[in-house]
DNA sequence: TAGTGCTGGTCTCTTTTTGAGACCGACACT
DNA sequence: AGTGTCGGTCTCAAAAAGAGACCAGCACTA
């Protein structure tokens, strides 16, 4: 925490970040955040970058998230490449889920900002708090 | 990318952190990260982490967001401690929004991801690309 | 002095996303 | 035959996001 950890880059610069020519599959930026946005993608990334699971460890290790968004997530996490999908022909046919190397590299950015929630949640709890307080 | 970044915690730190005990308020991880969710929060947070904006300048510079997306996005960003409101009492009067300490240092962490994402999107691309063939 | 434009919003309505939960086929065991 | 596990899909309701009309206050202008 210098007080100045940012020195990006010019007006214009931010501006073609941001808008993306207008699409949004044009900014990187949007299109990779959009990959952990979502209310389940960060915890199932978090869950698969410990170790392989399979889509009903991931259900009752996630007991809140209804099967359709697991399946959801799933496939869309699969689909930007983050997580490999393997189907074995098991008795009762078992899929394992697991990280690709691209979904690692992710995570490994992504495991910066796991860290700073972490240490920082209580501050922005407080913040709420505080706001909150101040519009009563 | 050395094959293990990851040697989080234990299976049931991890449950603890994502089911937050049914609470998502109390779950870390998800609470910070839905301060970055969501299509606007991350841009905003890059706009503003360059330099202080108005909120007129603001939508002049995110050209496809709408008035009440701006608000709603500018004060949950505000109520989460990461942005400061300051109302001038100029002629028409102007408001800008600025970071707090506790958004530049959410920022410089949440800074690592844009700095992947920069350099993978490339790769994020492509895997979709893939992924849409193979299920063609 | 009525029009026009700028400021930073709110309000309403529509579309998209998310969520809860019923249902499904295959196979194993009892 | 009945029950359970596996990995899902389907339907429908609720919540969130988005588009765009509208608004008050003030300055400048005609």
């Amino acid at each position: 925490m210098d007080g100045k950890i940012i020195n990006l880059k010019s007006k214009m610069e931010i501006y073609k970040a941001i808008s993306g020519g207008g699409n949004i599959a044009n900014c990187p930026v949007r299109d990779v955040i959009q990959g952990v946005s979502g209310k389940w993608r960060s915890l199932l990334m978090m869950a698969l970058a410990e170790k392989p699971y399979r889509f009903g460890e991931l259900r009752r290790l996630v007991p809140d998230i209804s099967q359709r968004m697991l399946t959801q997530t799933l496939y869309d996490l699969q689909r930007d490449g983050y997580v490999h999908r393997e189907v074995f022909p098991t008795k009762p046919p078992s899929v394992e889920y697991s990280l690709t190397d691209l979904g690692r590299s992710m995570f490994g950015a992504f495991h910066q900002l796991i860290l700073w929630a972490e240490l920082n949640h209580d501050a922005v709890r407080a913040a709420r708090a505080d706001f909150d307080a101040a519009q009563a």
